[in-house]
DNA sequence: ATGGTTGCAAAATGTTTGCAATGGC
DNA sequence: GCCATTGCAAACATTTTGCAACCAT
């Protein structure tokens, strides 16, 4: 595993140390419910799942604490999507999606090259940049597909 | 120029017409309203403006306006940006966009390697695009500047 | 006159915040 | 014991919606 539970665990506290802040059980919780969470999540879902499992934390520490790992970089928001905002593990490597607007289905891919040429449009623009979020919509294969095969 | 206002107001017309929906005096002065603006826009800047020309149009009818030139293209909804959604005309050639983190300005730019670029990756995945969305976050000069100036 | 449209206020949604009680360290 | 943290509810901000009056066609 690239980089184990127990590391994240250990940079979180090491983290909260550092800036006088507290380990407490609702922040363990929350971190381990999103570590649990392999895709993209969003408040609701830790709210929910914590719910389910009888931990009483409440809807405000949730976003607390999305706060801080944000700031820690273990979580990144993906995406404002009506409205709301999704997140997801910030601990995989970095990576754009293409967006199926047919059935939904998030195809991730990484390109260097991509990367690389943004860092120089950038540059031309004296412009610092920090992250950034490419999203191509369209069909995937199999949508094409079956939509060219009914008309 | 490229687009008329007054092909723009026609072709909103006719597609109302179309979908057998009514032209009135409000989505006339919102529309208005959006073509005089040259750049990014959002809800509360027309609604604004509107209101100093004692124009009386609803916040309401703003919002269900936008939802229809949406659909005719006319606007384009550019990113969700702290919980609140940014509109621009839809009918400039396509940009993605540089966003200040600090000062939330915007800066547009295009580059057709960049796009190239986008469908060779669409290609390798057999993936068929029809639109994206590039955000790069970071910091503009002035505010890269000032930030360092202080430290 | 018919049926879409409007403004208003209320509701819905997502997120933030003030405060008293709690609990890490 | 200090001071950050918590839960709650209230506050906020943006967007959506129900409804009665209105008006474009």
């Amino acid at each position: 595993m690239r980089s184990s539970k127990k590391k994240i665990l250990n940079d979180f506290k090491e983290y909260l140390k550092r800036e006088n802040l507290k380990f407490t059980p609702q922040r363990e919780e929350i971190l381990n419910e999103i570590l649990k969470t392999k895709g993209h999540f969003e408040v609701e879902d830790i709210v929910y799942s914590l719910k389910n499992k009888k931990k009483n934390v409440s809807r405000a520490t949730v976003y607390r604490t999305l706060a801080i790992l944000k700031d820690l970089g273990i979580v990144n928001e993906v995406i404002k999507y009506k409205n709301k905002t999704i997140y997801e593990l910030g601990l995989t490597k970095h990576h754009d999606h293409l967006i199926c607007v047919n059935c939904g289905k998030i195809i991730e891919f990484f390109n260097s090259k991509l990367e690389k040429l943004q860092d120089k449009i950038c540059k031309d623009y004296s412009f610092h940049p920090m992250s950034h979020r490419l999203e191509i919509y369209g069909l995937c294969k199999d949508c094409y597909d079956n939509q060219n095969k009914i008309s």
